[in-house]
DNA sequence: TTGAAAGCGCTAACAG
DNA sequence: CTGTTAGCGCTTTCAA
């Protein structure tokens, strides 16, 4: 059997109490004892039993990460910067995939909810009351200091993310705005509407935005390059692509031909490599006869050929936020995203308007 | 607080055992009784502990996944695989992610090992030794039987994944070959062969196999590879790129050139189309100029330009006998791979020999 | 500063 | 088939 407090309270000769405390609450305890202590349990390479521990305190010491569909590049990075900073905070992250089903969501949500100390979700499709619903509405409770005194992450208790009601858990969701429940938000109107006055720069004055069907941060995104096209006096034709899938830009190419556009701004990179995939096929040169703008700035866009200008989200920050906003860390401020310029859009050409 | 099984036992005036045994084991209860408790358990949205049942049980009813890189295209298809089948399974899967980091895999493996029923490593980086140790060489038990009586994963046991010694824990490596560790093994020289078959086929009799410095796998595809050369009389030129990823293939692209081939098989996707890349930009067109082959079938293979030949690796299916094989639900078979032909190689062209 | 005792929620003997 | 009893390993009063 493994190593328990028993075991270390024997050899360091003290009470199961003492070195209990020893381990959570270093100042309570004699420094001597506790030196003594901690030598015998890395002498016996104590480590405590979870379970047990979570039985008693209430807390899991995980932290739950739901996405829609991992196999979407989108996501990797994202849960990275999410799994990153909850392991300086010894957590643990549970990472469960919905495969793009809101049936799963609900279902995983309900499960991983008792199981974990918080929950972030990825791109949820949830309507808001679910969300809502499952989020614990009274936060509170201070972040536990980072112990230095005890190396192994799992030997330090994890932070008290706050009380829990039944069924409900400390929640967070990223790239999406719900009344009542905390959120990473990231300025995709500012970054459509960055990509059109590029766009404008360039010479384009008509423009096609090919987006999905539906969708928050599509809708965001539209309305921003809506507004800045109207500012700048540039006709925006929507086009839409079914999926924001490479598929769903393949499938929105036909529109823009027929839009008769110089320049398009895609949902994302997916769609707009999809995109510069099918009009290859029809002969159209990129960029010297289209520029071509995505959005996300996943790891394909620079390795399509040509390269993908696009506007980057700032994945890992957003996953970074997400954990330092339930451990009260940190405000919900909107994250920024930037413009990446790559080698899909033209250079400049002199008013040709559209053609 | 939440609902427990007091609270059901209460309800349906029986006592705790019943309960339980109603839920673990319900053939051991009379079917009325069993009937009437799981009602209360649905009224009353019981949930069982799973930290008090791991107490007790000894199994968490967790299964970990460890892999070098999630922003890796490689991994996640892996993962779902693995999670897909987890979760059929009534096991939550515990994802890690080491950064290439062997240290940090190190750790991980010794973190989590007390936490799971089970660890699957993917692509590790650790010596032989380091996995053998902590490998349980003691496996055993069955599986418990999809209870289709409870609805609620939850509401069903995790599989007994077998007895664990101190620090060890039933484990299964995928894509990798260790004495006396159960492993996934994939095909990997018989699809680099037929790589190479095809690419004899077109009429290539000079070919440049692109590989990094090392690897367990690369060396599997340059052995097969090699192979089919010496049996085909095939001339193969070893071109080393560094690392295995887009950069690692762009890098490579002066040697290619400089060997004097019509003909390309990288190590994988990833430096296949770093190199397609790199040579575009030095105006060799491709597959007119060249062919390229690749490896694994990552998503970004279909989505290049032009599309990518390569061998598909069965991700998915790999990651599935990953779990069936911690489950003893299947023999450690080798999984086959398949050549998937895209427009990245030449049509026939009669033996034009090396250029 | 330390120890004794209680108990978190559950399962597993063991009787009945 | 069902209930009683004990205890998994840990934290946390409460006293000393």
């Amino acid at each position: 059997m493994a190593v328990t407090l028993a075991d270390v309270a024997r050899a360091a000769d003290v009470s199961t109490s003492t070195v209990s405390r020893a381990m959570t609450q270093p100042e309570r305890v004699d420094e001597q004892t506790r030196t003594r202590i901690l030598a015998e349990v890395r002498r016996l390479g104590y480590r405590p039993n979870r379970a047990a521990r979570s039985l008693i305190t209430g807390r899991t010491g995980y932290l739950g990460v739901i996405v829609p569909d991992l196999t979407n590049p989108f996501f990797p990075e994202l849960v990275a910067g999410i799994q990153g900073r909850a392991h300086e905070r010894s957590l643990t992250t549970l990472l469960a995939d919905t495969r793009d089903d809101p049936d799963a969501e609900r279902d995983l949500l309900t499960t991983l909810a008792p199981q974990v100390d918080g929950l972030v979700l990825c791109g949820s499709r949830l309507p808001d009351a679910d969300l809502v619903a499952a989020a614990d509405p009274v936060p509170a409770a201070d972040l536990v200091p980072a112990a230095d005194l005890v190396p192994a992450a799992d030997l330090v208790p994890a932070p008290d993310l706050g009380a829990v009601a039944a069924g409900r858990v400390p929640l967070v969701v990223v790239n999406r705005t719900v009344p009542g429940v905390p959120s990473v938000a990231v300025d995709n109107a500012g970054g459509a509407a960055r990509a059109i006055e590029h766009l404008r720069s360039l010479g384009h004055t008509r423009i096609a935005y090919v987006g999905p069907a539906e969708g928050y941060s599509h809708r965001q995104r539209l309305t921003g390059a809506q507004e800045a096209a109207v500012t700048l006096g540039v006709q925006l034709i929507e086009v839409e692509g079914a999926s924001s899938t490479f598929d769903g830009g393949q499938r929105a190419a036909d529109g823009v031909l027929f839009g008769g556009v110089s320049a398009v701004l895609a949902y994302n990179d997916a769609m707009a490599i999809g995109l510069m995939h099918r009009l290859h096929g029809y002969g159209v040169r990129i960029p010297e006869d289209l520029s071509i703008v995505g959005f996300d700035d996943i790891a394909i866009a620079q390795m399509a050929y040509p390269p993908l200008t696009t506007v980057r989200f700032p994945r890992q920050e957003a996953g970074q936020q997400a954990v330092d906003q339930l451990l009260r860390n940190a405000e919900g401020a909107t994250l920024g995203t930037e413009l990446v310029v790559r080698r899909s859009t033209a250079l400049y050409r002199p008013e040709e308007g559209s053609r």
